[in-house]
DNA sequence: TGTACATCAGTGAACGCGCGTTCACTGATGTAC
DNA sequence: TGTACATCAGTGAACGCGCGTTCACTGATGTAC
């Protein structure tokens, strides 16, 4: 990954991208279990043979690309938990983060959504491992806020891992819209539903 | 279905089940998109060619899977919706029924979650629009109950939809548990997420 | 009840096919002097 | 800078294998009389 990187390297580089690329085109299709390593070295014009100097078989492929499309799920957490401002758009930015996220890397989110319940464990362990950093991270910040005044770290993780499962679902919610005025309405159903956690959430100490 | 079933009939029916349960068996630790004919007859023990007088093909017996797999789970929402109560003990029965119907009825719970967002459109949208039966059933059941007063359709759709989401979600953490106590601190968590937007709801129509 | 014919669930063999993986190879890139 | 050797990403052919699907069949069950 260094900079000082030789013409074999980058070159190398480059096919593994391509093997990477032409898998995430294909899995939008079809699940990783089902996917060939012939399928994926005719889509990226390499030969069969070729895919072992990259990966030792599928399930590592899958696992390459777990990492990579929680690396843009970061930077999107990340993006919504620096927002500032009110709770309404908090809320609002939230929902057009999530969907704009989704429209531009539906591969990946696509790849995540099928494959974190999918039929290879070391992906599934990957995408569960990932998505409770996801919480422990949102939970952190939330932490932060004035509003998690005495709550406690149980709870805390809690509310995190309501946030995250909606984010997730949300996210899955949009891939399957089948256009902009579905799209509209699941964006609509997303803020309304954080409202009402964030009512709750406000509440919670009263009782 | 009729009970005047001849035995040829009977067999038949027989031999459906028994594709259908080992189906169900090996779909436990793989995809439908990854099961073969010759492997589900295999642990059927029925020839290969045997499995068309039943069906098409795989997506087809995926679709069986989905209908049944939501029959149990209908069975399951209903006996929620029924419960009588306080909103304590309402939260406390409906994760205990959702525990239960887990390790009762893995196959067909884990069967769902990982086709829901799995490779075989069909199956995809036979659970999507079951799923979506079941939020238009739990909104009706809402509807009837007090603390509903006032809430529009919208609003009722889209608080079933966070319910069934939820419920979908903790069914999918009580699969992945690894032991008991994991188990129960999956449980705790639902049941304090439960109360949140239990509270949410509540205050709703305050602000 | 008995007989003759019809139905059809399940069989077993056969087919052509694409699969994953291995292997010795080639030729461009890298390195030592 | 030039030369001789080493490395190694990618090739193309070959292998054995299990796949989905078809087909003519068998024999138990069903039906008509």
């Amino acid at each position: 990954m260094s900079h000082t990187m030789g013409a074999r390297q980058a070159q190398k580089q480059q096919s593994r991208r391509g093997l990477l690329d032409a898998g995430l085109r294909l899995l939008e299709e079809q699940n990783l279990a089902g996917l060939g390593v012939r399928e994926v070295t005719r889509a990226a014009g390499m030969s069969p043979a070729g895919f072992y100097r990259h990966f030792r078989d599928m399930a590592d492929l899958g696992v390459a690309l777990v990492e990579e499309s929680l690396a843009s799920l970061h930077v999107l957490v990340r993006s919504v938990l620096e927002e500032r401002g009110g709770a309404e758009e908090l809320i609002d930015r939230t929902v057009e983060v999530i969907e704009r996220h989704v429209s531009g890397d539906r591969a990946h989110v696509r790849f995540l959504a099928r494959e974190r319940h999918g039929g290879v464990r070391q992906v599934r362990e990957a995408v569960a491992a990932e998505l409770d950093r996801f919480a422990e991270e949102v939970g952190a910040a939330l932490a932060l806020q004035p509003a998690a005044e005495g709550w406690s770290d149980e709870e805390l993780r809690m509310l995190a891992g309501l946030y995250v499962e909606h984010m997730v679902s949300t996210a899955a919610a949009f891939l399957e819209a089948p256009d902009a005025d579905a799209g509209r309405r699941i964006a609509a159903t997303a803020r309304m539903q954080l409202r009402l956690v964030s009512l709750g959430r406000r509440h919670w100490k009263d009782g």
